[in-house]
DNA sequence: CCTCCTGATGTCATGGTGTGACATCACTGT
DNA sequence: ACAGTGATGTCACACCATGACATCAGGAGG
């Protein structure tokens, strides 16, 4: 078993990163990406549904983690606790290269689209989350708010993140803001 | 001064309005609602900037309300107090016609573009709710997380009055939902 | 009354997105 | 060797969105 060979996915999801750095996203078409890949527009769309979706690849791993860390807090925790062990897995998995992070935000800031397609992901994680509470016996609203609560925490922190010169993990900056939000 | 007449872009408000409800989003064309106003695609597209945007005319009034609910607030009132204020003024200014926005709903719910704008509009306005605070001299940090979780309670307690089915009014349900996280 | 200007709309042309239907080709098991 | 299966290509198409330019109605001012 050599080397692996990167599926077509993989492919079309890093010619597809390539290009939006270099040219941005409105001024690459399927077309370009397709052609670096080595293959069809038409084998584009059989991988991701359209154009925008290239960039959030992987936010299923995401959010299986962060509900995983949650389920897996002591059943007594609180319902606090269980969603600050999720952002906290959340942080370490997206943490790492904040160069790649700060240009794909700086992508979304300016296509509506794309900043939408975020939030859509993080509503639907946060409904996600909000399931997890409820298994554990917390009730229906307390559990949809403190979930959107705790994800609102986790976006907020991350664009902070992005934008803070130091050196400061993610974990830390998400995890002081959630400390505030439950001071307030 | 004779009947109103609508103009352009509400003539073209109404009848994508009309048909998205009779034939759904997807299925409605530009060059259908153009037909219906009495005019051409190419002039829809100088009235909104695509099609999506015509679900999304007078949030710009809605903005403005609720900025202005929370200004309007006595100086010494805390962060929570403009927010539930803002909060209250725009309950009252779109709680009005449940069943239109029950329609609404239901197709931002099965499309994730629209959905996403939505996201993005409420974003926008938890921007400058935050604005408000910080004008009112709350830290930025704070502001920030006290004007977005006011609008996710807003924005969950619409979803939860849309499906209840007594005759609460809007801002009753927000109110309540608000009381809670204050109180978690 | 005529003319000029302006704003709103129409016409035409075009590039890009997304999808259905069908063909092709390589690989796999038997 | 052969049939089946999955991945990819080819072709055709409808729709979205936008630029460039034409047209037309109505008001301002001579």
């Amino acid at each position: 078993m050599g080397r692996w060979e990167p599926d077509a996915a993989e492919r079309l999801r890093l010619a597809a990163r390539d290009l939006f750095v270099e040219q941005g996203f409105e001024e690459t078409t399927v077309a370009q990406i397709a052609e670096r890949a080595g293959l069809t527009p038409r084998t584009f769309f059989r991988y991701y549904p359209d154009k925008r979706e290239v960039l959030f690849a992987g936010s299923d791993q995401l959010e299986e983690a962060m509900a995983a860390a949650a389920r897996a807090t002591a059943p007594e925790a609180t319902a606090w606790d269980a969603v600050a062990a999720a952002l906290t897995a959340g942080a370490t998995m997206i943490g790492g290269s904040r160069a790649w992070s700060r240009q794909r935000q700086d992508m979304l800031l300016d296509h509506a689209d794309l900043q939408g397609r975020e939030l859509t992901k993080l509503a639907r994680l946060a409904t996600i989350l909000a399931g997890v509470l409820r298994e554990r016996g917390v009730a229906d609203v307390e559990a949809e708010l403190v979930a959107e609560a705790a994800l609102t925490v986790f976006r907020l922190g991350f664009a902070a993140w992005l934008e803070e010169p130091g050196d400061r993990t993610l974990a830390e900056v998400i995890g002081e803001r959630l400390d505030l939000l439950r001071r307030l």
